[in-house]
DNA sequence: CTGAATGAAAA
DNA sequence: TTTTCATTCAG
């Protein structure tokens, strides 16, 4: 039981490339204006607004420029209550610093990428990308600032740690995700670097997207009956959430789904980056499983008695759910998570067409991890335009009710393109409290942004997840 | 609360 | 060497 690798993607010194410690930064000697780098940007960089943009050599031409006030946060308004109150956050660092003058700066318009994560990737590989002297910049602010947190706080001391009792062995949590579209990411970060910004980069990215095939493509969609599962707290459902719901219509997530244990298309990013055990984040979206154990799992008929279901074999998984203490009580009554043996779900729907997959490229890169926060083409395909996509999927919807029955419970379908040759496979998590066998449903050739590759659905049966 | 990034500091 | 936590905010 070695403990499993928790993060093989970190410093992996995956890119390795331009390494560029070549001004180490002596402590006291660059004091906030001891900066020598540029002979020409001077000192004046910091915070003051607009640089100079008729006299500025392009050369010297600040990508990111500083925010004014750069950082001083007032401070979440719903205190997130974990900290003491009285609780001195620490210094930002130079990255740090960047990102949240580069997050402000909305220097990624929100039409190429709205989430997070993925921009704290784009960020970060913007990062290395970055002229030397204009990272040093940011290192001369984290210097300031820590210069400054020390004035402030002169008996401060990092204490890591300390929000948990010492009782806590429990390490931190760290999920394992689906890889992100490193492609994109890149593509993005290495405009950014080139000077592209908003229309333009906008107008890039979405040239990109044409031609790029993601590594992942989800599909998300409620349940019809999603309300039933409402959370049945007095927590009153906002009117936007019942008519998201009630559209319950073809909801590309832009979450990062689970990876499956496949071998990804061709040029993708290491191998060794990809965590093989993932599971699926929150299906928190639907609100129906933090405080509600109550619905019937019953309706959800993987058990071969209860509802014959065809094209169904019962093989074990290679990995067999490990037994499942918090949802127990849930599915106390279902063999399906007592057994040990394991159905093994297979699904024949090669009878699905799945010819024209050119026009869809473009949304389905929307729809990748990197989805942008316009998935209105979802909702109302625009004629002809991603038909296509929607058809295609609304089949396999389709085969999945032929086999399953009505089944009530929220699923993701998650699709691959690939290249490989694909066999049945189903992987689990069993790191998760909750547990989300995986099952391939279709592989079939297609075509897609100019190339022939195969392509996967996996639906994805998502049980309900516990809050621990 | 998590995930993403990098980096400083502590264990 | 390994872990936490700085920022940010949608999910």
């Amino acid at each position: 039981m070695p403990a499993e690798r928790s993060k093989s993607s970190r410093r992996s010194g995956a890119d390795g490339n331009q390494l560029v410690w070549t001004i180490p930064v002596e402590p006291a000697n660059i004091g906030t204006e001891g900066i020598t780098f540029a002979p020409n940007v001077t000192p004046v960089t910091f915070d003051d607004g607009p640089p100079p943009l008729v006299d500025a050599p392009p050369s010297e031409y600040i990508l990111f420029p500083p925010s004014d006030d750069c950082h001083v946060r007032p401070r979440r308004p719903g205190h997130s209550k974990k900290k003491p109150d009285d609780h001195i956050p620490r210094p930002p660092n130079a990255f740090i610093l960047f990102r949240s003058s580069f997050i402000k700066g909305q220097h990624v318009p929100t039409e190429v990428e709205t989430n997070h994560s993925t921009l704290s990737k784009i960020i970060g590989l913007t990062w290395k990308n970055l002229r030397d002297d204009e990272r040093q910049l940011w290192h001369s602010k984290a210097k300031a600032a820590l210069d400054e947190h020390k004035r402030k706080f002169p008996q401060y001391a990092f204490r890591p740690n300390q929000g948990r009792g010492k009782g806590g062995t429990e390490k931190r949590k760290v999920r394992e995700v689906g890889p992100k579209d490193h492609k994109r990411c890149a593509k993005i970060a290495e405009l950014l670097v080139e000077g592209k910004k908003g229309q333009e980069l906008d107008a890039a990215i979405q040239e990109f997207d044409k031609h790029h095939i993601p590594e992942i493509i989800t599909r998300f969609e409620a349940p019809l009956t999603a309300r039933m599962y409402r959370r049945s707290s007095s927590a009153p459902i906002p009117e936007a959430d019942d008519s998201k719901r009630s559209s319950c219509k073809d909801r590309a997530s832009s979450t990062q789904p689970a990876a499956p244990p496949i071998s990804y298309p061709a040029e993708q990013t290491k191998q060794e980056d990809i965590p093989h055990s993932p599971y699926l984040q929150s299906f928190d979206q639907f609100a129906f499983s933090q405080s509600t154990p109550s619905f019937d799992l019953n309706t959800f008929s993987f058990d071969d008695r209860s509802s014959p279901l065809p094209d169904f074999s019962c093989d074990p998984f290679s990995a067999p759910l490990s037994p499942l203490d918090n949802t127990d009580a849930l599915f106390s009554n279902n063999e399906y998570l007592n057994n040990t043996t394991q159905p093994h779900l297979s699904i024949d729907t090669s009878y699905l067409a799945m010819d024209d997959w050119t026009r869809c490229s473009s949304p389905m890169s929307a729809a990748s991890s990197s989805m942008p926060a316009t998935p209105s083409y979802i909702d109302s395909p625009s004629p002809g335009a991603y038909g296509t996509f929607n058809d295609t999927v609304d089949s396999f919807e389709q085969s999945l009710a032929n086999s399953f029955g009505n089944f009530d419970l929220p699923k993701q379908y998650e699709l691959y393109p690939r290249n490989g040759d694909s066999h049945f496979s189903a992987y689990t998590n069993a790191d998760s409290p909750s547990e989300y066998p995986s099952f391939e449903q279709h592989h079939s050739k297609t075509h897609m942004a100019g190339q022939d590759l195969d392509f996967s659905a996996f639906m994805m049966a998502s049980l309900p997840e516990y809050s621990i």
